[in-house]
DNA sequence: GTAGCCTTGAAC
DNA sequence: GTTCAAGGCTAC
């Protein structure tokens, strides 16, 4: 957890014996109010990360006092060909520039003929004009990334720095394979006024909240574009939270390959370290999921009461719907930072056995639907605005605009997918259920960890 | 239709 | 005055 420190009622971590995971709920809303410091600590970081960057432009300014100063961009984000410059808001080349100009124009619809998973590279671009399309707004493209003249020099390295960043942080980006539409862009299609980009996506696509929930197989006509947008940056911000934690996934499917079964984690447990590691994975999980929920569209509008009360209804079960793919065959393949091996056994320890046991039936039904991620992400998303207790929300207009939204784009990616009505049913059975286990798991607490 | 090059004009 | 993204132009 590093310098990362959480409140357990302010006690020393070693005494912490009244502390319940319904604290970590008890501290959305200061976490919320608190943005700046944590936005802080990620500018400290940039700074540190310019600073490293200084010290290299000074060993190469010999070298730049010879030759033009031309900036140099990197490779464009949609195709990975040489960047000519911030065209739309991402490092992208004078090719994908002009596709994106000529695709806006003329608001065309593209159709992808092989699959819809084409490689978007500087020579394949032009086969496949769906899958660039999609991959231009997964990088990032948007008319709200345009700036008019000169850039300054501190943002361009900063950008430039957060693109490295992420190759290195996630490996698999270099794959082009893994590139189409799937890139967790750092200048992601702008959010800072949703209601703003649905009005402009009303009037250029025509979206109109539609009440009729789920209705599998309705066609969305001139919504798909709007919607397909909204579906993209709700994938967006899950991979941002997911990067943390998709190392886990091959971590798991390691352990099981050779065999290893997680009751050898079980010895040398100390009740004091469980809970330490337990609080301190959810108190991360929680900041990283108040960035998710303040960056989706529409949220912001949102005053920070009414936010902290939908994380704080959602928060145990969208933590498990973001690690549903660590649970496999009824064990729990996840590490927490403090190295300790979390598992079924320990689950049970901490939620109850009773509690336990529903969790790991919600996520065996919940992996039967064999959701992609993407599909994961906008349910996830739905998930916050349905069905809430509404009693507590002051903007209910905005609650039910959004569900409404939202149920629409769950409903565009489902059926661009070919799900069944049992999907659907089985989504909204289980979106029920998801709710009490809320309340269930903030239940946990330190009195009640018993360690065999 | 694509993409490289050029012009324009806003930001610095 | 300089820089650079958007948009125009045009060869392919």
């Amino acid at each position: 957890m590093g310098e990362e420190h959480f409140c357990l009622d302010n006690q020393p971590s070693d005494e912490s014996t009244s502390s319940s995971l319904a604290n970590i709920c008890s501290q959305v809303e200061s976490l919320i109010s608190n943005k700046d410091s944590i936005d802080h600590n990620n500018n400290n970081n940039n700074n540190n990360n310019n600073n490293n960057n200084n010290n290299y432009n000074l060993n190469e300014q010999e070298n730049k006092k010879s030759k033009a100063s031309t900036f140099n961009f990197g490779k464009c984000k949609v195709c990975k060909d040489k960047a000519t410059g911030i065209h739309y808001g991402i490092p992208s080349c004078e090719g994908c520039k002009g596709f994106f100009k000529r695709s806006i124009e003329k608001n065309e619809k593209y159709v992808c003929y092989f699959g819809y998973k084409c490689v978007i590279t500087p020579k394949q671009r032009k086969r496949c004009k769906y899958c660039r399309w999609r991959s231009c707004l997964a990088a990032g493209m948007s008319f709200e990334g345009i700036k008019m003249g000169r850039i300054p020099k501190i943002e361009k390295e900063r950008a430039q720095y957060l693109n490295d960043e992420l190759v290195y942080a996630n490996p698999a980006m270099e794959n082009t394979e893994n590139r189409i539409c799937v890139a967790p862009s750092k200048s992601p299609i702008s959010s800072k006024s949703a209601l703003s980009l649905y009005t402009s996506l009303n009037q250029c696509y025509n979206i109109s909240p539609n009440p009729q929930v789920f209705r599998p197989n309705s066609s969305c006509g001139t919504n798909d574009f709007g919607l397909s947008i909204l579906a993209d940056k709700c994938f967006q911000l899950y991979q941002e939270v997911m990067v943390d934690y998709d190392w886990q996934l091959g971590r798991a499917l390691s352990l099981i390959r050779k065999g290893v079964k997680l009751d050898l984690f079980r010895y040398h447990l100390i009740k004091n370290d469980v809970w330490q590691g337990y609080c301190a994975e959810i108190f991360s999980f929680t900041k990283k999921f108040i960035k998710f929920v303040q960056n989706t569209p529409g949220f912001n509008q949102f005053d920070s009461k009414d936010l902290a009360i939908l994380i704080k209804q959602r928060l145990f079960t969208c933590y498990g719907l973001f690690l549903t793919k660590l649970v496999i065959d009824g064990e729990f393949y996840m590490i927490l930072d403090s190295k300790i091996q979390s598992s079924r056994y320990l689950m049970e320890k901490v939620y109850t056995k009773e509690v336990s046991d529903i969790i790991f039936d919600l996520h065996e039904r919940i992996n039967s639907f064999k959701l992609t991620s993407k599909e994961l992400s906008v349910f996830i998303t739905w998930l916050l605005v349905s069905e809430v207790d509404c009693d507590e929300i002051f903007n209910k207009e905005l609650l039910v605009h959004l569900r409404m939204y939202y149920s629409q784009v769950l409903t565009y990616e489902f059926n661009l997918n070919n799900r069944s009505q049992d999907i659907f049913n089985g989504i909204i059975e289980t979106s029920n259920l998801l709710s009490r286990l809320n309340r269930m798991c903030s239940g946990a607490c330190y009195e009640n960890l018993n360690l065999d």
